[in-house]
DNA sequence: GTCCAGGCATGCA
DNA sequence: TGCATGCATGGA
């Protein structure tokens, strides 16, 4: 990868395997809205961002190198080895086809905050009604950046909702949840960063203690916002390809199971 | 009107 | 442990 800052611009050449539409647009991620020119607009850490690919090369606009290197490389993951993986990944019968059919899908590294309370948020729910959910609630208590965009607001400023505040927003039945998670992690009862630098096994384990979180919910929080690249959500989904793993999880998945996992998602939901 | 959405808590065996 | 059931809401 090559980083060229030049003016308020910052344009990468050379990254290997990242194909935005996939990325921003898989259920990862609820906040990216594609602009009609073909870019996509977000925002993390309360920091707006627009990227787009052109030909070939990434175009982060109006993006000071200081927010780039503290945030969007972490974020798009831009210093793992994507096309190793890749390689390791096709060594599967299932997956040899459908990580060429979908190449480039990358692991976003979200602030972890955000990505607990979406996918709680997204349990027995459909993406549009979530990324509506989670539009209102950044509308209505984030605040305001660049191009009518909203930071995700923290736990400090969601301790303070009352359940109906959140049932307001069209949560319904995990209203009581968000009420609660945002209560334990604003007191410092939960304490994310701690989480961060458990073992898989031992963050998992202090997730699943939060009210309104179970399995799924938990394991995608860890790897879309914990770092845990291992971490294997099992949805509905999921549970339909198993069936073609009598044995488990081939070898090849070692380490990067969550990775493996997004193309297994892809390919079920057009192949199952 | 019915069914479903990348589940979870609860109660019961 | 393992399984059935209720749960809020909106779109198909």
């Amino acid at each position: 990868m090559k980083i060229n800052f030049t003016g308020n611009d910052i344009i990468l050449d050379d990254v290997k395997c990242l194909n935005l539409d996939l990325t921003l647009d898989c259920g990862q991620a609820f906040r990216w809205e594609k602009q009609p020119d073909g870019s996509w607009s977000g925002a993390a850490d309360g920091v707006f961002l627009n990227i787009k690919n052109e030909e070939g090369r990434f175009i982060l606009k109006n993006t000071t190198k200081e927010n780039f290197e503290t945030i969007w490389r972490r974020y798009f993951d831009l210093d793992r080895d994507y096309e190793e993986i890749c390689a390791r990944l096709k060594s599967d019968a299932l997956l040899s086809a459908t990580v060429d059919e979908y190449y480039g899908i990358r692991i976003l590294n979200q602030n972890s905050w955000e990505a607990l309370c979406s996918f709680v948020i997204s349990q027995q729910n459909n993406i549009k009604r979530i990324k509506g959910i989670i539009k209102k609630l950044c509308q209505t208590y984030g605040e305001a950046l660049e191009n009518g965009f909203y930071s995700f607001p923290d736990a400090k400023r969601l301790c303070s909702l009352s359940i109906s505040d959140f049932e307001a927003l069209g949560t319904g039945y995990r209203a009581k949840y968000l009420a609660r998670l945002s209560k334990a992690v604003a007191s410092g009862e939960i304490d994310l960063d701690k989480i961060k630098i458990l073992s898989l096994d031992e963050a998992r384990k202090e997730l699943l203690k939060i009210y309104g979180v179970g399995t799924k919910v938990a394991d995608c929080a860890l790897l879309f916002g914990f770092g845990f690249y291992d971490a294997f959500p099992v949805d509905v989904w999921m549970k339909r390809v198993m069936a073609h793993y009598p044995d488990g999880l081939p070898a090849c998945f070692d380490g990067i199971s969550g990775i493996a996992q997004q193309y297994l998602f892809h390919w079920a939901r057009n192949n199952l």
